[in-house]
DNA sequence: CACAAGCAAGAGCAGTGCTCTCTGTTGTGA
DNA sequence: TCACAACAGAGAGCACTGCTCTTGCTTGTG
């Protein structure tokens, strides 16, 4: 703030020109998957290939960019639709996950596959998308903390996990759901599993002619998952 | 037969050209990704890029080639490791499935990538896949169909399933487990789902820095999986 | 054993990511 | 206020891609 122009008219001009050819490249994105072409986008931007350059170093660059800004959408969107519901409604915020989940990932394929997906070959996910990953499943995890607090999560308390698997599970757990019991976080993290496995079938096709009434089977599913991991 | 000479030579030069050109892809699958480039193996196999359209007319049409071979490969190794196991050992005959998906992937992790990543984009499976793609959820199918009848596996009757639901479940294990209650067919096709997603998500990186100790956590979940089922 | 069928080569088209050089503009620190 | 450094964009070019089309040559086969 201190030495930085009220004004500071290049940085805002190159920020938004940043912004208009993420927008773009989305579209692209939208239509014809993942092989996102450069050239194209400087074309619909009106500009020569070589001055997208100028904001992003590499192709990747740019498609780290949109991978960064995904997990942040499909955090916000989870972190709203949870956040509407009840604060004692606990199946209720679950399902608002779930729902949040598979929700985002239909309107947006081409982003869920961005980052869900195969992973951009030769390409390596850079540290910062770390945290922006962990936004949604943050939310779950609350959820069932919360549900520990309360004392109502079902489980059976001599469940027992072996020993490494308990150590990357409480690991997991120890800052978002500290309070629940290990056995629980297991399973809750079966459940996040599920859900982003089913999501994943039914966007890439592997429900086809199988599963007819997407919506009715996935809301059964979660609900089940829910059951399961005791709420 | 009737009709076809014993010694057809040009089919057989042919079919082994065939295969030549998918083996060389595979390799460079396994090094370069889904990012297949035509030319390059065209040059491995000291051949000019045009030559290879007189065995495949496009590159779709190689990938395509590819992806059925990968189904096949991975349902014969589900096969072939299910098959081995005592009839009776009903929980050994889950875990071999579930293991010889993992280990088929973690050996082959581009051509999981292949069958089980995002689609490749503008291609449409075509329908000879789909038999192909059955095979491996045969088998863990015909775990269940045996569980059943063997009345070996565990389940409330008072477990109801929504209608829709009912009705999708039903048709898909009509032909392989029409033993099976709904109910249990439902959890079944969850845990299929789960075991894709968990193999997904250690190859595609979602579980880095959240699981560590990969082989144990897989085993637990699966054998949780087993017993949500009723196994 | 003649020949049609099948094959690979080569040139070429339109597209790609990316680099480098050059010019024109414009915000900015002194 | 103003000179200038920093910056943006253009354009040419390189090596690559999938794919097509034409041209000859080889070879299995009726």
């Amino acid at each position: 703030m201190y030495g930085m122009k009220a004004t500071n008219i290049r940085a805002r001009v190159r920020a938004e020109m940043t912004e208009e050819i993420k927008r773009i490249a989305r579209r692209h994105l939208a239509t014809d998957g993942a092989n996102l072409s450069l050239r194209a986008v400087a074309r619909d931007l009106g500009v020569v290939s070589s001055a997208i350059y100028r904001y992003f170093a590499s192709r990747d660059e740019l498609l780290t960019a949109l991978i960064l800004d995904a997990y942040n959408s499909l955090g916000q969107a989870v972190e709203d639709r949870e956040g509407a519901v009840a604060r004692d409604d606990l199946t209720g915020r679950w399902m608002a996950v779930c729902d949040a989940v598979r929700d985002w990932a239909l309107q947006r394929p081409h982003e869920y596959a961005l980052i869900y997906g195969s992973p951009v070959p030769g390409y390596q996910a850079p540290q910062d998308t770390v945290a922006a990953a962990t936004r949604a499943v943050t939310v779950l995890g609350t959820v069932i903390q919360d549900a520990a607090v309360a004392r109502r999560v079902r489980h059976d308390p001599l469940e027992t996990l072996p020993d490494k698997v308990a150590q990357d599970v409480r690991r997991a757990g120890s800052v978002i759901a500290p309070d629940v019991p290990d056995a629980v976080t297991a399973r809750a993290l079966s459940a996040w599993v599920t859900l982003f496995g089913l999501v994943s079938f039914e966007l890439f096709g592997q429900l086809n002619r199988v599963v007819e009434h997407r919506d009715e089977f996935f809301a059964h599913q979660m609900r089940a998952q829910a059951r399961f991991v005791g709420i």
